[in-house]
DNA sequence: AGCATCTGTTTTTTT
DNA sequence: AACAGATGCT
């Protein structure tokens, strides 16, 4: 499923499915619930389910709607469709995310729920900011209420469907929560606004009345069908099964095991609500697995079953067992990356493409370390996700003028560029336009004229300036190209002027993030034409605002490193699993996990395993700095969990057990025996650097990366000590509770923070 | 207005 | 360790 492969181990054909599959391909009508095991060729079953309808049953493709978990995953199901129905039937299916589906209809249906057709979504740091807006135009202290937790608070209700009104005010701070939800769904409908969630809301609420949009709504697709079941929420489910009511032809594929969001809303006990909602749905299970090698089948079942709550079902493979599992301890995250990387060259010596191999991690923040072995080795690697190109400050800014174009009522795209490039607009022209907006109700481009005649001249026309200048390529953007637009806007608002005359390092990175930027829009403009249809700007931004991680992905011939999360649905021929150690994966937040948590952690470590076609690499480390904290690390249980005969390495579950039971080692001690570290010798043995890099940590003297709980730290002290410096002389801490860097008042040139190390205790003044 | 600096803050996972 | 946001300074 991810690049380019076809699908080869299941032959193509109604006539080569097992049983089971065939039977979800060939279920006639009314509501379907297919529990679909990692690998078990879900998406084929999906695929020819919908090239019979439209080809046996002559369902009109306008007429189904299959929902995916990204867009890419939707484009590459119509790729597999028109391959077997024919490709004239499939550009008017309708398939995409549940949020692209829902901006879609939304662009049809606007009106209903008072928005303009060129309505804006706004994202995560657009929607962090009208909360602190709101929050601070209701006098809110932001220390008290911070945007970020109200924002939480927020989500979550509205993940319930639950309006401002009917929001449950649990703690007494819920009750400014409440009241800033309400202001904030008033900014957003004045500023044009929806975001993710009010995607599907909307939608929902309208496919859910009686209006005549929502009848309309609920006879308009004859056939649904959602892939990744488990991972829906509340909100998603309501929409589907209003949109199904009416042809009952709903038909969902998911897997219990593989459900992996519930920190954002997902529910695995929707499969419950499906089968009373729809009591007469067909149940099939597809048990067999296609993907893997039987070692990784193994590996993957010993590490969900002790999961609680599942469905029952047996995931088995008629495969071969393939290499076994290689477990490898490594000294500590640099150690892991060389690692990784040597295992990359390797395959590739072996002939694996890069686009075959994966590196996972459980955190984003694992991902530098291997990033600089990439770049280190030379090896072509992409991340997925992360920091994303979208998130750089040029590229925002260029993409809200497009916005600000498209929608000029988005307060957050005005705020954003109203004096960006410089010109003269400061905080007290733009508080009085806030205030006038706020006053009555309205957007702050709405304001600008009453706001204008309160202001002094300069300022006056400055702020004129500035709406003419946007007015004008709001003008002219019907009449040209995105591409060409944006480049408009980087020539008249002074914005590509402004990065040439500063004339840094810095302003040429800009320069040619924003040249990458056009460049993007152009081939997205040119790929839109060749699918048949003239780009538009309301597409391209609704495409940037949703487009996932994957889906942005490149691809190019390099290895892919990415979370877990961003694993889910793809496939590899090898995966390189890191950070394998309790604390990182099972991943341990300041508070001790829930079972339930927990559970999720394993249905995680399920997924990440299930990705790997042949081989599976999975390391841990001894010593991991993440976060800014060193500490030793103890091997997964996830890795404990695997039979000791599908592992090779010293991986072994007698090993973990002795290791358990001396908690510190014997000075000196080695407990990677070369030969058993490697599991195929030839990279990995033969190396004379090895010594060095795979023998632990010989006693606290050993490396300068010390572990918290020896640090060469000065006296521990806390807040009121007096302490002396050699140079600085007597002084007061003020804060730092035992930590390296503390903060001191000293006598002779004030407030410093310093290392305790420079240290030492006075008697108290 | 703009810069620098400092501070606190944050890091699970994301449409 | 890295970042964003805020504050204070020029």
């Amino acid at each position: 499923m991810h690049g380019a492969d076809p699908p080869t181990r299941a032959p193509a054909g109604t006539a080569a499915l097992n049983d089971p599959q065939r039977a979800a391909v060939e279920h006639e009508a009314g509501p379907l619930l297919v529990f679909a095991g990692a690998g078990s060729g879900k998406t084929r079953v999906i695929t020819h389910r919908i090239a019979r309808l439209l080809e046996h049953h002559r369902v009109p493709p306008y007429r189904v709607l299959a929902v995916t978990f990204t867009n890419k995953a939707a484009a590459e199901m119509r790729a597999r469709v028109s391959a077997l129905a024919g490709p004239e039937v499939t550009s008017d299916l309708w398939a995409g995310t549940f949020h692209a589906v829902c901006a879609r209809l939304l662009r049809r249906y606007h009106a209903e729920v008072g928005l303009e057709r060129s309505f804006t979504i706004y994202d995560d740091s657009d929607q962090r900011a009208l909360v602190a807006r709101v929050a601070k135009t209701l006098g809110y202290d932001d220390r008290q209420h911070p945007p970020k937790q109200v924002l939480s608070w927020i989500h979550a209700q509205k993940r319930e469907a639950r309006a401002p009104g009917e929001a449950e005010p649990i703690l007494p701070a819920h009750a400014a929560a409440a009241e800033i939800y309400g202001g904030y769904q008033r900014a957003l409908a004045a500023a044009n606004a929806v975001d993710f969630d009010d995607l599907l809301l909307h939608v929902m609420r309208l496919a859910e009345s009686e209006s005549p949009a929502g009848s309309e709504l609920r006879a308009r697709f004859s056939h649904v069908l959602v892939d990744e079941f488990q991972d829906t929420n509340a909100v998603q489910y309501r929409l589907v099964r209003a949109l199904a009511a009416r042809e009952r032809n709903v038909c969902v594929v998911g897997d219990d095991d593989q459900s992996i969001y519930r920190w954002r809303g997902a529910d695995v006990r929707i499969i419950l609500g499906f089968r009373r909602d729809f009591p007469d749905a067909a149940v099939v299970k597809l048990e067999q697995n296609y993907r893997s090698t039987a070692n990784v089948v193994r590996a993957a079942l010993a590490v969900i079953e002790p999961a609680r709550e599942r469905e029952p079902k047996r995931l088995w493979t008629a495969s071969p067992p393939g290499d076994p599992i290689c477990i490898r301890g490594v000294r500590d995250e640099r150690e892991e990356a060389t690692m990784v990387v040597r295992q990359v060259a390797e395959e590739r010596a072996r002939g694996v493409g890069p686009r075959d191999i994966a590196v996972f991690y459980r955190t984003h923040a694992q991902s530098r370390v291997l990033e600089e072995a990439f770049r280190g080795a030379r090896i072509p690697y992409q991340v997925i996700g992360g920091h994303r190109f979208f998130d750089r400050a040029e590229v925002k800014d260029l993409l809200a003028y497009l916005r600000l174009i498209a929608n000029p009522r988005s307060d957050a795209d005005l705020l954003r560029v109203v004096n960006v490039p410089t010109r003269g607009i400061g905080d007290k022209t733009i508080d009085r336009v806030l205030s006038v907006a706020a006053a009555r109700g309205t957007s702050a481009w709405d304001a600008i004229d009453a706001a204008a005649s309160e202001l002094g001249s300069g300022p006056r026309s400055r702020l004129v300036a500035f709406r003419d200048a946007v007015a004008e390529l709001r003008r002219a953007a019907p009449g040209i190209t995105v591409h060409d637009l944006a480049e408009r806007v980087l020539e008249t608002t002074g914005y590509r002027a402004a990065l040439v005359k500063a004339d840094d390092a810095e302003s040429d990175a800009r320069l040619e993030n924003l040249a990458e930027l056009l460049g993007s829009i152009q081939e997205w403009e040119d790929e839109t034409r060749g699918a048949g249809r003239e780009p538009e700007l309301a597409d391209y931004l609704e495409r940037v605002a949703l487009a996932s991680a994957v889906d942005l992905a490149g691809d190019e011939g390099a290895v892919s490193l990415m979370t877990v999360h961003a694993a889910k649905g793809l496939e590899f021929r090898v995966v390189l699993l890191t950070g394998m150690e309790e604390e990182v994966f099972p991943y341990r937040g300041l508070d001790g996990a829930a079972p339930e948590e927990l559970d999720e952690e394993r249905r995680l470590a399920y997924v990440a395993i299930t990705r790997a076609r042949e081989r599976l690499v999975a390391s841990f480390a001894t010593l991991r700095t993440l976060f800014g904290r060193t500490r030793w690390g103890e091997p997964s249980r996830f890795l404990e969990a695997l039979p000791s005969e599908i592992v090779r390495g010293e991986g072994l579950a007698r090993d973990f057990g002795q290791r358990r039971a001396s908690s510190r080692r014997a000075p000196g001690e080695r407990w990677v025996e070369p030969e058993e570290a490697a599991c195929s010798a030839s990279a990995w043995g033969d190396d004379p650097a090895r010594e060095v890099t795979t023998a632990r940590p010989t006693g606290a003297a050993a490396r300068s990366a010390e572990p918290a709980e020896a640090p060469a730290a000065g006296p521990r002290l806390r807040r009121g000590d007096a302490v002396r410096h050699a140079r600085f002389g007597r002084g007061v801490v003020e804060s730092g509770d035992g930590a390296s860097i503390v903060s001191v008042r000293f006598a002779t040139v004030g407030t410093k923070r310093i290392d305790a190390r420079f240290l030492e205790r006075a008697a108290p003044s």
